[in-house]
DNA sequence: TAACTTATCT
DNA sequence: TAGATAAGTT
């Protein structure tokens, strides 16, 4: 015992913090100064540290940040902007149970204080004696982090003043000392999370064994216990700090030393941030492996997996930074992760072979009620910021649902209600959720990637919607409908106006960049692909429709009207700049050679246009010689007016099918020495098979199509043809390639299986 | 050896 | 459960 205490009373510093509020500014002086000059006990085992502020309102933004660090706050009563009660219930409402003090002139108020729930009222103006007090108090406080002083169940005792409950002191050391392995646990969690306590005493199993050598209320021995370190509680606020720090940071960057420099809090430790740390991650794993029940029925390779295409993972109007921690977690590990993982699997927050998996989040966790945001009921995350996603004005503000607590709203709902934010929802979501995968309904402003029922306006969600998405829904695909603003990449619904859905099986409306239409197109639509008709300012590739003016369309079934640099029509060209036509050709159709707008542009999700440019890892002096109609037939403007530009690589060249490229008349072009390679670089993807999808020879192998492709090694030469010797039907046609159709019977047969059951609504087969 | 991760404790 | 701490690893 002698030996424990004497190495506890050098090792051990109290450190104790008072926050002292007061309008007026010479009180709050001599105040400050006379209680950090206090000597009490014994000073080397103390160490008193005085916050002065001088309203309501510092003191609530400074226990914003420093509520873990503050250990009592003694307070005046009169004060401009509430008074002393006032700011300790706000105090209460936003901090918890901090201890209070309340101080006045004014006897009057100390029945009123202790009736309120202050610690204790002392009377103006302060004596030396009244100091001694409130140290003892503090010590108190800091030492009881976990006493009973503070419950519900003593509310009473606040009836007593502070010289009746300093001399509490000692019989609460013993009760605590005593009595602390006796108390339910829930006890001293409730008391931590709702009563704010600052600290806690807990000795390390080290300490404890030591303890155990040690006489339970030795009161000396209790003060002085060493390397207590104080038991942080992580607010809010601290949360969110740590969650912007990993933003910053990047989560697989993020290391306890980095996110604490980051967060510059004065009183946290590189453990406490450890800690927290290792909390953080262990919820991440929760969240895949809460989120595997519907990863199982979702795609496997990222936003477009159901389809076999892990390159097309990026959706048009995604702007994402990688510095962001959404943008490095979500988005580019879990969303678009890289072809052989599984949707949002990442290793980058385990060390171990199990992929963490973190696109999904646990109920718990969207709800609130876990570690994370242990003082709320439902989700206050936030939602994605813009700028990682770039999604329309309407998502203005939003944040990731991991993201610091601004705009955080009430939560209506535990279980998949309003406002939260959570990954996952396996019932119907209501509004503003942040969830990923919502196997419910999706409402306004939920950036939820998946739904598997309906999703009305503002949601972005990024991934599917397997019901339908309504207005500025950025979801990449729905199963039903899209309505305006959604730029939706697939939609198996139709899709309105100014919906970038890049394919619609069903109608699209003007200003959709979708790329597919099984139905018809309006105008402005830079569709590639469409079974219905084009009107006009279409740059759509193919058509199964009519073309219309200025339809910067590569092949359409339907007629094309003049100044249509189509390349392949089935119907009449009048002035169109297409090559091929199985119709009639007219005047002022100088379409030559236009292999795809849409190929890579596909695979990057740019808007269809053609503008040669060199290839990044071309010579600029070996630019493919190909004939093709001018630039201001081909260029394409978007619905903006700027100009879709597209790399003249391979990829960019939508190579006719072998039917096409047997065809009799020939068009010959000067490929660069490194062609080959930059095919085989594309066409030879070892991570999947299924990058194959792009080759638009349809399901020819590579080395047919290399037959294309001369053998000469300086100056090869392809041999393009894009006539037809032959009529195609329509299902041959080349530009459907990336549309798979063994994809779509794969998807669609995934979708038989997700809604098999689903009472309502499935979604729209095309095929039926 | 500092820093990190994981396991364990309370 | 939340956080601290021990133990093992890098």
């Amino acid at each position: 015992m002698a030996f424990s205490q004497a190495f506890y009373n050098q090792n051990s510093i109290l450190r104790i913090n008072v926050m002292v509020v007061d309008d007026d500014p010479v009180f709050l002086r001599i105040m400050s100064q006379r209680l950090e000059n206090f000597k009490h006990r014994d000073s080397s085992t103390m160490e008193i540290t005085v916050i002065a502020v001088k309203d309501s309102r510092e003191a609530l933004s400074t226990l914003k940040i420093e509520r873990n660090n503050i250990d009592l706050i003694v307070t005046d009563y009169y004060m401009p902007d509430m008074n002393g009660l006032q700011l300790k219930n706000q105090i209460t409402r936003e901090f918890g149970n901090l201890p209070v003090i309340v101080m006045s002139s004014d006897t009057g108020k100390e029945h009123e204080s202790l009736t309120c729930g202050a610690m204790g009222f002392i009377q103006k103006p302060i004596k030396a004696t009244e100091l001694a007090k409130i140290y003892q108090l503090a010590v108190t406080c800091k030492r009881n982090g976990k006493s009973t002083l503070w419950t519900e169940n003593n509310h009473n005792d606040t009836y007593v003043s502070i010289p009746q409950r300093i001399q509490l002191v000692p019989e609460q050391d013993n009760l605590v000392m005593t009595t602390k392995k006796k108390l339910p646990r829930s006890d001293s969690r409730s008391m931590n999370s709702t009563n704010g306590s600052c600290v806690s005493t807990n000795a390390s199993r080290k300490n404890k064994k030591i303890k155990a050598n040690v006489g339970s209320g030795d009161d000396v021995e209790a003060l002085s216990q060493p390397s207590k370190k104080s038991k942080i509680t992580w607010t809010d606020d601290l949360h969110d700090l740590f969650l912007q720090a990993i933003r910053h940071i990047g989560l697989d960057k993020a290391v306890p030393k980095k996110i604490l420099e980051f967060m510059n809090i004065s009183y946290l430790t590189r453990e406490n941030v450890a800690s927290h740390l290792q909390k953080y991650r262990q919820f991440l794993r929760k969240v895949a492996e809460r989120g595997s029940l519907c990863s199982n029925m979702l795609p496997s390779n990222g936003i477009d997996s159901t389809y076999p295409y892990p390159r097309i993972t990026e959706p048009c109007y995604n702007n994402y930074t990688s510095s962001s921690w959404y943008g490095t977690s979500l988005n580019n590990r879990s969303c678009y992760s890289e072809p052989g993982h599984g949707i949002g699997q990442s290793r980058l927050l385990s060390n171990t072979s199990d992929p963490v998996r973190f696109n999904q989040m646990p109920h718990n966790y969207m709800n609130r009620s876990s570690t994370y945001e242990p003082h709320r009921l439902g989700s206050n995350l936030n939602q994605p910021i813009e700028s990682n996603l770039n999604y329309s004005s309407q998502n203005e503000g939003r944040r990731s649902f991991l993201e610091p607590t601004a705009n955080k709203t009430s939560q209506t709902s535990q279980v998949l209600g309003f406002e939260q934010n959570g990954l996952s929802a396996i019932n119907g979501s209501g509004f503003n959720n942040n969830m990923l995968i919502s196997c419910g309904s999706l409402a306004p402003n939920q950036p939820g990637t998946n739904s598997y029922k309906c999703s009305i306006s503002t949601q972005q969600g990024i991934l599917s919607a397997y019901g339908s998405s309504t207005s500025t829904q950025p979801g990449i695909r729905s199963h039903i409908s899209l309505t305006p603003n959604q730029p939706g990449r697939s939609s198996y619904g139709s899709l309105t106006a100014a919906k970038p859905g890049m394919s619609s099986h069903e109608s699209l409306s003007p200003n959709q960049q979708g790329m597919s239409s099984y139905e018809n197109l309006t105008l402005n639509q830079p569709e590639m692909n469409n079974r219905g008709s084009l009107p006009p300012d279409q740059p759509q590739m193919s058509s199964y429709g009519n073309l219309s003016s200025n339809q910067l369309g590569l092949s359409s079934h339907g007629i094309l009207t003049p100044n249509q640099p189509g390349l392949k029509i089935y119907g009449t060209e009048t002035h169109n700049a297409g090559l091929n036509n199985f119709g009639s050709l007219t005047t002022h159709q100088p379409g030559s050679s236009n292999f795809s707008y849409g190929l890579q542009s596909f695979v990057d999700n740019e808007n269809i246009a053609y503008k040669p440019q060199p290839h990044p890892r071309s010579n600029a002096t070996a630019q493919p010689n190909i004939e093709i109609p001018q630039q201001e037939n081909l260029s394409l403007y978007d619905e903006f007016g700027n100009i879709n530009e597209l790399l003249c690589d391979i990829s960019n060249f939508q190579l006719d099918h072998n039917k096409q490229q047997e065809a009799v008349s020939t068009t010959q072009f000067e490929l660069p020495s490194n062609f080959s390679t930059e095919m085989n670089q594309l066409f030879s993807l070892e991570k999947d098979d299924d990058w194959t999808f792009v080759n638009t020879n349809q399901g020819h192998s590579i080395g047919e199509t290399s037959n294309n492709v001369a053998p000469e090694a300086n100056s090869q030469t392809f041999n393009m043809s894009t006539n037809h010797d032959q009529e195609q039907d329509a299902q041959d046609f080349v530009d459907w390639s990336f549309l798979n159709p063994a994809d779509l019977a794969n998807e669609y047969d995934f979708m038989d299986s997700l809604f098999n059951g689903m009472n309502g609504k499935g979604f729209d087969d095309p095929r039926c």
